[in-house]
DNA sequence: GCACAGGAGGGCCACTCCTT
DNA sequence: AAGGAGTGGCCCTCCTGTGC
């Protein structure tokens, strides 16, 4: 095999202007350099002028045997999240998701959105006339200002939220993603502690099964970059009942049909890197990483290894199907049954491309050394103890 | 440089409806 | 009756912006 490449990239972009772009969509206009699709690291020169690793790719990393343990076990693992905050992109009004929804309060990739009660209070206040919804605007105590007092649907939000048919969360785009594996104590809805995340409890056999998959994952990262492996390595072990078994990361996301917007992951290790790989079915082209502000993108494919500082501002281009694209995909044998209707964003395609990043949660280390063994192991579809 | 306020983030599960 | 799928609510903590 022929000597990896090495290229070295300057900022394209401000760290104030790639900021800026947070949550949306980063297209192939952003590349300043022919997008990468053979083995390569890639560096950049830091405020500083010195030279900081960016990314390491290499092609080919898995056996096809490892490749099919992935797929089977994990094909089903990237379920539908609102979640995701701007990796999810900006709100897309227009989306089947959407449309059945009234959302309020919309603001870049998050939204609010009526309860079902204000769903009601809509319909109901719909009948009233202009004159009606004033009176009571004014029998609620209501501010408004001189612009909205002669609209009628300004009106009716108006009175919706005052009786509290607004959601009180805020929510992002559907997009079938989710973390597998461990995750720190949670404090906000629930009091949650330390633990082997809920849905990897419920699917535990699927996920130990495709183990072998994710510690090669491990392997190529210790491989290619000895020091931050090793680095992650100790962290991981502080918490060795946390960790995935044979690997330095606690936890894996596992994606579908994912496009990101432009985002920075958060909760990973701060000294550490993302492990990316991909295993598709059909095909698609694009779909590029994308690290906008160094003008680089990687075409990570079925079967490649990508490690990549995932502290810095990263994304997708479009996964496009073309024309022979679709009609190869139509002729695949389906292998799930989603239902369109729902608008997860991605899930409508007959494609799959499902991409892995692992990675230690920074917080994990702050867990107690002891955790009551009933939040480590599988579970039945009942509740989480 | 600090205190404070306000907003954003977010995994789990109860509930409903439907299928078997 | 039991389950799966879809939907939407739970509310604390952290982060960021602002004003002194």
């Amino acid at each position: 095999m022929p000597r990896p490449r090495k290229i070295i990239v300057p900022k394209y972009l401000s760290d104030d202007q790639v900021a800026s772009l947070e949550g949306k969509w980063i297209d192939e206009s952003y590349m300043k350099h022919p997008v990468i699709d053979y083995n390569c690291d890639v560096y950049y020169i830091d405020d500083n002028g010195n030279e900081v690793l960016l990314l390491k790719f290499r092609k080919n990393s898995f056996t096809n045997q490892l490749l099919r343990t992935g797929w089977k076990s994990y094909k089903d693992l990237a379920k539908p999240s609102r979640g995701r905050g701007a990796s999810a992109g900006p709100i897309d009004t227009t989306s089947i998701y959407w449309k059945k929804r009234n959302i309020v309060n919309t603001n870049k990739w998050s939204t609010g959105y009526l309860t079902p009660t204000g769903n009601k209070m809509k319909d109901d206040l719909m009948d009233l006339t202009i004159i009606q919804l004033q009176d009571k605007i004014k029998d609620l105590n209501i501010k408004v200002n001189d612009i909205d007092i002669n609209y009628k649907d300004s009106l009716i939000y108006l009175i919706i939220k005052k009786q509290n048919g607004f959601s009180k969360m805020k929510v992002n785009n559907q997009v079938a993603s989710n973390p597998i594996g461990y995750y720190e104590a949670t404090k906000n809805f629930a009091d949650l502690p330390c633990r082997l995340t809920h849905f990897t409890r419920t699917n535990y056999q699927k996920y130990k099964e495709g183990l072998p998959f994710i510690q090669q994952i491990n392997n190529m990262f210790s491989k290619l970059i000895p020091d931050s492996y090793n680095k992650q390595l100790e962290r991981a072990n502080q918490k060795p009942h946390l960790k995935i078994p044979g690997t330095c990361f606690s936890t894996i996301t596992i994606n579908r049909n994912f496009r990101t917007a432009l985002h920075k992951d958060a909760g990973d290790f701060k000294g550490g890197f993302g492990n990316l790989t991909v295993i598709e079915r059909g095909k698609y082209h694009g779909g590029y990483t994308i690290l906008p502000q160094f003008g680089v993108a990687v075409d990570v494919r079925s079967g490649d290894f990508l490690a990549m500082d995932v502290h810095q501002w990263h994304s997708n281009t479009p996964i496009i199907e073309t024309k022979e694209d679709r009609l190869y995909n139509e002729k695949l044998d389906p292998v799930y049954n989603d239902n369109p209707e729902v608008g997860t964003v991605g899930l409508d395609k007959k494609y799959t491309r499902l991409t892995f990043v692992c990675y230690l949660r920074e917080k994990i280390s702050n867990c107690p050394n002891q955790i009551d063994k009933r939040y480590l192991e599988a579970s039945d579809h009942k509740k989480i103890v």
